[in-house]
RNA sequence: GGCCCCUUCGUCUAGUGGCCCAGGACGGCAGCUUCUCAAGCUGUAGACACGGGUUCGAUUCCCGUAGGGGCUACCA
């Protein structure tokens, strides 16, 4: 039976690199149909905090990551590590030390001499010359373990099958496995899956941007989406799918195909990616993703038209990259004013002939009894027909002197979901602001 | 500095000695569509780090060089 764990210390959010390596052991595990473990790491009691763990925990389960056994604490089992470390003391393997950490003495295992070698599953063998190895410390002078201690022991006893990690581990390895030497227990399997890089291929850092699923959840992706990409990231699927349901990711999975190279984070395929999402999942279930967002704009409370904002929001089901942007899109449709962009403003609405097409449109408007879509735009080609002009000319300044920017939606569903009154008033806004423009100098 | 890892298009990658004058995806560019944008469709540019081997034949195997990265805590 595969037994695998995701083991993270709660000094700070969950990380898209620690995101991915929880992906890969949960991915592992349930291709294996094995048993997935959450431990939490907080033997450093300066930086652990509960905020992060509660933090880490919502973040995986945003993801969709469940475990089967856990979460275990560390600090909870300060004195199994002790027991182990005063029988290696006692066979004479590790000695004792006076410490500047607290009252206690810090007990440290002495390394082996010659060469350790272990059998990476990703980088195949890879050999350390253990005279090299300085001695390591198995517990603090705080009477707390220390990592790779501490790490050895939890796999041990919560008999860990495989251990899938960052590269970054690689070099603690020949420690680990030398306390297990000492202890004379089999270590687990290891694979050492490659890191997730910045754009300057650096480990992804703050410095590069956000890196926490938080950041990424508040930016509006979606978390399949976020896991089909970062899944993508050191491993790849037979063939050339790419976005895949998580049942095909898991079915799929295997360590053989995981790489060696660091994969650079690259947010425009996952922008792209989420697109994609976005345009496969329903109308109905985006509704309660853009709905708060769009109340914290103000632009909704809690009675808006329900079936008003669906009518919008289908408007830009295909264009939305994000959850932020569809929110962005259908909340001035909720607002009685225009935020004009003044670029969109000099270069489409105060130009000579605007005013008076503008004039026109409103005269036209004014006079209709249905405004739909159909209505609207026999009404403005007509009018173009008429004044022996590209529907087009009516078209930009409508949508500027209505929506205040030069893209977006179909203009005839637009306006028509804006509503007549509406869209009168906004025509009258932008029209004073292309007179005001206009006035103020030459074109 | 020492130790370790890595090296295919800008990016993610396929490729396990001939199927590769290297395939897919994102991004770029061009075009189609069109009321703008997005989506969609079509096309296009773009990579095996370098040098030695091994072999009838190397992107694939070996060695070296260069470059990048990681680790080097009584942090995890």
């Amino acid at each position: 039976m595969v037994k695998v764990r995701f083991a993270p210390s709660p000094t700070g959010f969950l990380h898209i690199g620690s995101a991915r390596t929880a992906l890969f052991n949960w991915l592992f595990a349930r291709h294996e149909k094995g048993v997935f473990v959450f431990r939490v790491e907080d033997t450093d009691k300066e930086r652990s905090k509960d905020e992060f763990l509660q933090e880490i925990i919502s973040s995986l389960e945003w993801l969709g990551m469940s475990w089967d056994e856990g979460p275990y604490y560390q600090t909870k089992r300060i004195d199994v590590y002790r027991d182990y470390a005063k029988k290696l003391f006692r066979e004479g393997k590790a000695y004792e030390a006076e410490g500047t950490l607290g009252g206690e003495k810090a007990i440290i295992l002495a390394m082996p001499k010659g060469t350790i070698t272990l059998d990476d599953l990703v980088h195949g063998p890879v050999s350390f010359d253990m005279n090299l190895q300085k001695d390591l410390v198995l517990m603090k002078s705080d009477g707390f373990p220390a990592y790779n201690f501490a790490c050895v022991i939890d796999d041990f006893d919560m008999k860990v099958t495989h251990v899938i990690r960052g590269d970054d581990h690689i070099s603690n390895t020949p420690k680990q496995l030398a306390v297990y030497q000492a202890l004379a227990i089999d270590p687990p399997k290891f694979a050492h899956i490659p890191l997730i890089l910045g754009t300057d291929r650096s480990r992804m850092s703050k410095r590069h941007g956000a890196t926490s699923i938080s950041d990424y959840r508040q930016m509006g992706f979606l978390p399949d989406a976020l896991v089909n990409y970062i899944s993508l990231l050191g491993w790849a699927p037979t063939g050339d799918r790419e976005v895949m349901p998580i049942d095909e990711i898991i079915r799929e999975f295997s360590l053989e195909r995981v790489g060696k190279t660091g994969a650079v984070f690259d947010i425009n395929k996952l922008i792209w990616m989420n697109g994609e999402y976005i345009r496969a999942r329903k109308i109905e279930d985006l509704i309660p993703l853009v709905v708060p967002r769009i109340k914290e704009s103000g632009a909704i409370r809690d009675d808006y038209d329900k079936g008003r904002l669906t009518e919008v929001v289908r408007l830009f089901h295909p264009r939305a990259k994000t959850i932020t942007e569809l929110a962005d899109s259908v909340a001035p449709f909720f607002t009685d004013g225009v935020t004009y962009d003044e670029a969109a403003v000099a270069s489409v609405l105060a130009k000579e002939g605007v005013k008076a097409k503008l004039e026109v449109v409103i005269a036209k408007f004014s006079s209709l009894k249905t405004f739909d879509p159909q209505t609207l735009e026999t009404c403005i080609r007509d009018l173009a027909s008429e004044s022996g002009t590209k529907a087009a000319d009516f078209i930009h300044p409508i949508r500027v002197a209505v929506t205040g920017c030069k893209v977006g939606a179909s203009l005839f569903e637009t306006i028509a979901l804006i509503g007549k009154e509406k869209t009168i008033m906004r025509l009258k806004a932008g029209l004073a602001k292309a007179l005001s423009k206009y006035d103020s100098g030459p074109i």
